[in-house]
RNA sequence: GGUGGGGUUCCCGAGCGGUCAAAGGGAUCAGACUGUAAAUCUGACGGCUCAGCCUUCGAAGGUUCGAAUCCUUCCCCCACCA
């Protein structure tokens, strides 16, 4: 039983957007452990789910063999790629760009293979481009890197060609330059590390090709190219958000709970297509599943996989059992049944939760304090609407006083705004 | 530097002296139906001490009983020309 190629492998989990030369690339990667990069540039102090199918896919090079580098962008990020941008991005200091690098570090650093499961050879590497793009002079990079180019190809590129096409907007020479820095670092990890392929999402395939060329009028040598797909959803709506916004990695930024529930929402139409992306589980197995879910669609069993492996990836087995813990108290159960002791684990869990004094609290306050309304206005017409339960129970009295004698057990209120949103109010002890 | 066209509530986009918190669409939120899905239908969608009041139409002034709409200056964007 031979195990199938990594490409083969990506093609059938639909990661496989773009390749330079698949059958050369297919023997390229049977032939030796090769090494494979991808970037990451610092455009926020965390990475949102959308960076995590090029991350596991190098993850997927590293199963097979292969030494997977992480760029990150401590240089590019401060310029602003314009792949994909309909606008000019606005710059950012560079204290702040070095700060957020650092934090992107620590937070690939567990998604990755630093260590090496096979003894060292195909180990993860984490480069900085920082590091030889500060010390370029602008004779040397005009000399080395910009004699390279033409203009003339430079401004047929996608993502060029879109800003100068549009009416409102243009590009800044910065913005413009970019892609030369993006090829350089190709041509820089190509000499250093020998490194010949590089992935990164479709829309990075003009930066990737641009390096192509530049490694090859450098150092004479081939490489190759490979994109994974912009994930969409069935739906046509932009995949990675929720009502709030973002999904990012950092727990901070968005708690395990409501990552496992972003996972738990999938539609079914994408599910399966999301296992095979965003998990390592064998092909076979997620037949199985998908049989599961196209038996009894109401079960969802593929998306409670996916959250499960997901979150467990990206936060750890412990909450996969605290988000599961609070999904079947506030999907499962009757909520004013929970004893004191389950109340105060959800809070332990990460529930969103305020802790007051013994004051009464008005309940327009509430709901707007915890975020759960936008604003008292909001909150009074969501009242107005049903859509707000205290305690389990639909509430109608905008004006309503919440008196601790009525809390659970004298010290919780749970406000619940729609089906899925949920903030608890805690008592202090007094 | 010159000429022309623009900046409207989250986004697109109407409005061009009162009837404008500002059409329409999208996004979003809630309700119904469901399976914490999709689709569909209904409602909401600046804020507040909410049948009333307050603050918005790039910024600051001005005209007027009254301005998003008219005038002046400034800031920013786009196109073309040099």
């Amino acid at each position: 039983m031979n195990k199938p190629s990594l490409i083969t492998e990506l093609r059938e989990r639909e990661l496989l957007a773009q390749v330079s030369d698949a059958a050369a690339l297919e023997e390229h990667l049977a032939a030796a452990s090769r090494t494979v990069y991808c970037g990451f540039d610092p455009t926020a102090d965390s990475l949102h789910i959308g960076s995590l199918v090029p991350l596991l896919t190098l993850r997927r090079f590293q199963r097979h063999g292969h030494r997977p580098i992480l760029l990150l962008g401590g240089a590019t990020g401060m310029i602003g790629d314009p792949s994909g941008r309909l606008a000019e991005r606005s710059l950012n200091s560079s204290e702040v760009v070095s700060g957020w690098v650092e934090r992107i570090r620590a937070q690939v650093s567990g998604l990755v293979d630093l260590e090496g499961t096979q003894g060292g050879a195909n180990d993860a590497v984490i480069v900085n481009n920082l590091d030889w793009i500060q010390s370029l002079s602008a004779i040397a990079f005009l000399r080395d890197v910009g004699k390279h180019f033409s203009v003339n190809q430079m401004i047929q590129r996608e993502s060029v060609r879109a800003r100068l096409e549009r009416d409102e907007e243009g590009i800044s020479y910065t913005e413009f330059s970019y892609m030369l820095l993006q090829a350089l670092d190709y041509a820089e990890l190509a000499e250093r590390y020998d490194c010949s392929i590089q992935i990164g999402g479709s829309d990075q395939w003009g930066n990737i090709v641009s390096g192509m060329d530049l490694v090859r009028r450098k150092l004479g040598r081939e490489s190759y190219a490979l994109t994974v797909p912009l994930i969409t959803r069935s739906d046509g709506s932009k995949f990675g958000k929720t009502a709030a916004g973002t999904v990012w990695l950092d727990g901070a930024r968005t708690s395990p709970y409501t990552f496992y529930q972003f996972w738990i929402n999938t539609a079914d139409a994408d599910a399966v297509r999301f296992l095979k992306i965003f998990t390592f589980l064998e092909l076979a197995e997620i037949a199985e599943v998908a049989a599961e879910m196209a038996a009894a669609p109401e079960s969802r069993a593929a998306q409670r996989r996916l959250a499960r492996e997901v979150t467990a990836m990206v936060h750890g087995e412990a909450a996969v059992v605290s988000a599961e813990r609070i999904s079947r108290a506030l999907f499962d159960g009757a909520v004013a049944e929970l004893a004191a002791a389950d109340l105060a684990q959800l809070a332990q869990d990460g529930m969103d939760c305020t802790s007051v004094s013994g004051a009464p609290v008005g309940l327009l306050a509430a709901l707007a304090d915890s975020g759960l309304a936008r604003s008292r206005s909001e909150a009074r017409k969501l009242i107005a609407g049903g859509g707000v339960r205290v305690n389990g129970a639909v509430e109608s009295d905008s004006e309503r006083q919440l008196d601790w004698r009525d809390a659970l057990h004298g010290r919780f209120y749970l406000l619940r705004k729609g089906k899925k949103h949920w903030h608890m109010l805690v008592r202090e002890p007094d």
